[in-house]
DNA sequence: CAGCATCCTAAGAGATACTG
DNA sequence: CAGTATCTCTTAGGATGCTG
């Protein structure tokens, strides 16, 4: 999937929420706010590895619009945009822990590869 | 996403979990298995409206492959096929549940169409 | 720094026709 | 009935270059 999210029709509540969650990235920028509150851009960039400029800004602009992610942009020079989760974002993050622990069991359980992050760590 | 999943790396486990997922349908098949046990191809065709052969073949494979999924063939005239979760099949559904009704939530909260099954309600 | 605009392609997905 | 086999069409997603 994905891109901007279809607005409906849904065949139910699943449907409905994978529909936002469409897009390579968007649970891993829902989980890097989680764990971190507030990220900027180039933060979050390096918080994943591999994503593209165009990527990362399309999925926080459609996340923003979906009223998962707030955008401060600050006046300043040079220019500093912080991004957040709103209490909509903290809620599907919430609603998709019960995923993220089936996923992992299942990485265990069929041996699967994990990236490795301990070169891109964001200290 | 989506088609064959692609055995990771992954980032995390909602990663690894939302690429068995992939795939347009994926979601509903689960949902469809789970609510009714067991069902045939064109039992599933009928149940996921604007579904084609295709996707549904390609997606009950695949997620056969991932053992999400059991496929039984009896040798008949005519042939019949059906299907069914397996249990690891049944574990993804669960975890699933708090998305789903993170979903409904979404559905109700942001005033978002609903596909109109009582047309094609599977009797 | 944070980002838009543009171009490009690989894969996802649909339609249609045919088979064991 | 339950699929395969092709053929397109669309779109997510990546690369590159430029701007306030």
């Amino acid at each position: 999937m994905s891109g901007a999210p279809r607005s409906g029709p849904y065949f139910c509540g699943i449907d409905a929420a994978l529909d936002v969650l469409g897009g390579k990235w968007k649970a891993l920028i829902l989980w890097e706010l989680e764990a971190h509150g507030t990220r900027r851009f180039a933060q979050l960039r390096r918080g994943l590895p591999g994503v593209s400029e165009k990527m990362l800004t399309q999925h926080l602009r459609e996340m923003e619009q979906d009223g998962l992610v707030r955008r401060e942009v600050f006046a300043e020079v040079p220019p500093r945009v912080e991004y957040s989760l709103t209490d909509h974002g903290r809620s599907l993050n919430a609603a998709l822990a019960p995923l993220g622990e089936w996923g992992t069991n299942r990485i265990s359980r069929d041996g699967l590869a994990v990236v490795d992050h301990s070169a891109t760590a964001t200290r």
